[in-house]
DNA sequence: TCGTTATTTCTATTATAATAGAAATGTAAA
DNA sequence: TTTACATTTCTATTATAATAGAAATAACGA
């Protein structure tokens, strides 16, 4: 396993792994696939400006989220495809070693 | 939203968010359900003792890892269910602000 | 009991991240 | 071409995490 993609995927995993992101995300998903402006997420969820600009960046730069220029406005979506290769890897090798548990638990965790 | 449901699961992901956690759970996920022995994941992956106890301990304290005891081993192993439950949660609100994509979309993102 | 192995805890150092006020930039509307 | 609004960048402060050597604990085998 080369050691740039699990840094890239442990980076998506951490950009996640504060409750101002992971509200963030939650939210874009559940605009998905529209996505927000900034404008709206910032009153949704009560963060600072320059807080939330940090955040969103973060997010985007680790690629769990794509932006795109309408007007003024920034509009923010969730990229649930890197987040199915996020998956993806996680489970990628799930339960490789032994095949002792019954294989429809394994079908549930390892799809 | 409760907060302290999301900051759990923050938590979970930020447990994850490293390079040495996440190769760590990839490895107890590979050799799920049995799991294995501090020794030899620390030989596996080449971390200092006293930095694979603070990881271990980091993985357990936010329920993503059990442990058990046997003689003078500790056995490490993946918590699928907890795994299973943060997926869900990450992705319980998906889409529900928008109904635009096609249905089998959704099915594969919000399952 | 004594030595051996497995693992954690103690202690310290170094590095990184979260937050946000204020200023700056970019875009549009009047 | 000025005013307003959306968003980022600058700057600074404060808090938290990663790492690991050395000492301590725990459990076993002789």
């Amino acid at each position: 396993m080369l050691n740039k993609e699990i840094v890239r995927y442990a980076n998506m995993l951490s950009a996640m792994g504060t409750e101002p992101r992971l509200r963030i995300m939650r939210l874009l998903l559940s605009a998905h696939p529209q996505g927000m402006v900034v404008g709206d997420i910032k009153t949704e969820l009560g963060i600072a400006n320059s807080t939330l600009s940090h955040h969103l960046e973060k997010l985007k730069n680790v690629g769990l989220v794509t932006v795109r220029r309408d007007r003024q406005f920034l509009w923010y979506a969730a990229n649930t495809e890197v987040l199915q290769e996020l998956l993806a890897f996680l489970f990628a090798e799930c339960c490789s070693r032994n095949r002792t548990i019954k294989p429809e638990t394994i079908i549930k965790l390892c799809r």
